[in-house]
RNA sequence: GGGUCGUUAGCUCAGCUGGUAGAGCAGCGGACUUUUAAUCCGUUGGUCGCAAGUUCGAAUCUUGCACGACCCA
């Protein structure tokens, strides 16, 4: 692409890069220093799998002929014979490079090329006398030359913070990290599958909306330019998604990212991966259902099992418990009587003495919730479906029939962590209006992450919209809990870090 | 935002109560035709995160700043 005689200007050049930058250019003198024209026969990690447990005479026998390609992590000259490691998208393969396989002049050359090189050979296999599998080359070729020196070989890239920046590196150097985002992989295939399964249709709604919705939280602003108007990178695609209900979409997913201008921390990245999906005709028991069929899906293909190790504990994903607020809190505090729990100026007393701050304007619902956010939520280890939220706080969820100021909403725990929030939808035009009024007011009294009013969306619900069950799970949260992975950069390749 | 800890060679890390910096790996030179973090001999490489201050003298002590990790809000 660029003038190659120019070399980029780089602030960290050190000696051992000179050098290699010398033997690049040696390179360029005497041929195509980057040539594309190889062709790999045979992955690593199939060839150890189909070969890796012949006896020697056997596979000696078989002549298997093979091509292959990747990057050289290890290397060990012996005079007239070499070895050295390859690592390619599947695995690691060995190669023997010696005067009688590739004669002294390839081999000299070979001696000369750097650990982090891309490599080519093609050769037979055979086995070593410690019984590793190892391409005998008759052939090998330089593909692309490393300049900047990798991690020392064993103890790898280690500083987190370089693991983040360079994820090219951490991949390169950490199984582990190729490992994670390989089952985050499986994990959102296994999402999708289950998805699909159960009749749902995956969609994709805006990114970028005109009038931010669908969850309680501060949005990026951005400017589009041609319509002259502010633009907000989505919180949720609950609206859109709700819409396309009433459209006739009676089952629909979206697993995409959000966008929440806040704080960051090891749980929050400022954007994120949610899948949303909506069922019509269906209720939060549905909701509950799916959640659980879902997580239970992904866990075996992902981890093998139900029950896995988080943080060195153990977590049973074969049953989920379902409580109410106040259950969960008499669980984790068995202490506080039913009379305590139904006093407003007892419960804000409570949550300040726990260190929380109690919304002076809540009901007893709300400071029941923040209750439980102090004394109960991070207890919540196995999972365990919360349910019976109230109204206040959950401005899109269908109202009890029965009981008033009590939503059909559900919140999932895990490790303490929410995983999933869903409910009935609510589908009543009137009610859902005045709703939004009631989160405007909050918006002019300052609250920044209130809602605003979606005029639209109150058109699409006067044209009915059929009594609906949603849900939204945090996909990188479950990717978190089935990795084992104590921070969310580390199941976000390029987590958002401040400039270096 | 608050607290604790950290930042030394390309990488992983030592460096004591202050006396101008060290190992292993990587690199370079040499030996070695079945090695496994190969081994053996020799050797290059540093603005000790940045900036002030104390001191005859600072990687080391003090303060501030930057960045990061963990904990708390």
């Amino acid at each position: 692409m660029s003038e190659h005689e120019q070399t980029s200007p780089s602030l960290d050049e050190n000696q051992i890069m000179a050098e290699r930058r010398q033997k690049l250019a040696a390179i360029r003198e005497q041929r195509v220093a980057f040539p594309n024209d190889f062709k790999r026969s045979h992955f690593a990690k199939p060839l150890q799998e189909t070969h890796g447990a012949k006896e020697r005479e056997a596979l000696e026998a078989e002549k298997v002929e093979v091509a292959v390609v990747g990057r050289m992590m290890l290397k060990r000259v012996m005079g007239k014979a070499s070895f050295a490691t390859l690592q390619d998208g599947s695995g690691r393969i060995q190669l023997y490079i010696s005067n009688d396989g590739v004669g002294s002049e390839t081999h000299e050359e070979f001696k000369r090329w750097d650990m982090g090189d891309i490599l080519a050979a093609r050769g037979t296999l055979f086995k070593t006398k410690t019984g590793e599998l190892t391409v005998q080359a008759t052939e090998v070729r330089l593909l692309a030359k490393n300049l900047r020196p990798l991690p020392e070989k064993f103890h790898g890239l280690t500083d987190q913070e370089q693991k983040y920046r360079q994820r090219y590196l951490d991949l390169i150097m950490n199984e582990s990290s190729r490992e994670v985002f390989f089952k985050r992989s499986q994990i959102v295939q296994g999402v999708r599958e289950y998805m699909v399964a159960e009749q749902y249709l995956e969609v994709e709604t805006p990114m970028m909306h005109p009038i931010p919705g669908g969850a309680s939280a501060k949005p990026f602003v951005t400017h589009h330019n041609a319509l002259d108007m502010p633009l907000y990178l989505r919180i949720a695609p609950e609206l859109y998604l709700k819409r396309l209900v009433v459209g006739g979409m009676e089952r629909v997913f979206e697993i995409n990212r959000n966008f929440r201008n806040e704080g960051m921390s090891t749980r929050h990245n400022p954007e994120f991966t949610m899948m949303e999906f909506y069922e019509a005709y269906s209720d939060y028991h549905r909701m509950m259902e799916m959640t659980e069929g879902i997580i239970q899906h992904v866990a075996r293909k992902a981890c093998g099992g139900l029950h896995i190790q988080y943080q060195g504990k153990t977590v049973d994903l074969s049953h989920f418990e379902r409580l109410t607020i106040v259950e969960a809190i008499k669980k984790y505090n068995p202490q506080y009587t039913d009379a305590q729990l139904n006093d407003r100026a007892w419960l804000k007393a409570e949550i300040a003495r726990l260190g929380g701050k109690p919304v002076l304007s809540d009901g007893i619902g709300g400071l029941q919730l923040s209750l439980f956010e102090e004394c109960a939520e991070s207890q919540l280890w196995n999972p365990t479906f919360i349910v019976d939220y109230p109204v206040e706080v959950s401005p899109l969820a269908r109202g009890s029939d029965t009981r008033p100021g009590i939503t059909e909403r559900f919140e999932l725990f895990v490790v303490g962590r929410e995983l999933a929030n869903g409910y009935s939808e609510l589908n009543d035009p009137e009610d859902q209006a005045s709703r939004f009024m009631e989160q405007v007011k909050q918006k002019d009294a300052g609250d920044d992450e209130a809602m605003h009013y979606d005029a639209d969306y109150i058109r699409a619900l006067e044209y009915a919209m059929p009594p609906t069950g949603g849900c939204g799970i945090g996909i990188d949260r479950l990717v978190m809990l089935l990795t084992d992975a104590p921070s969310i950069r580390d199941v976000i390749l390029f987590p958002q870090m401040r400039p270096e």
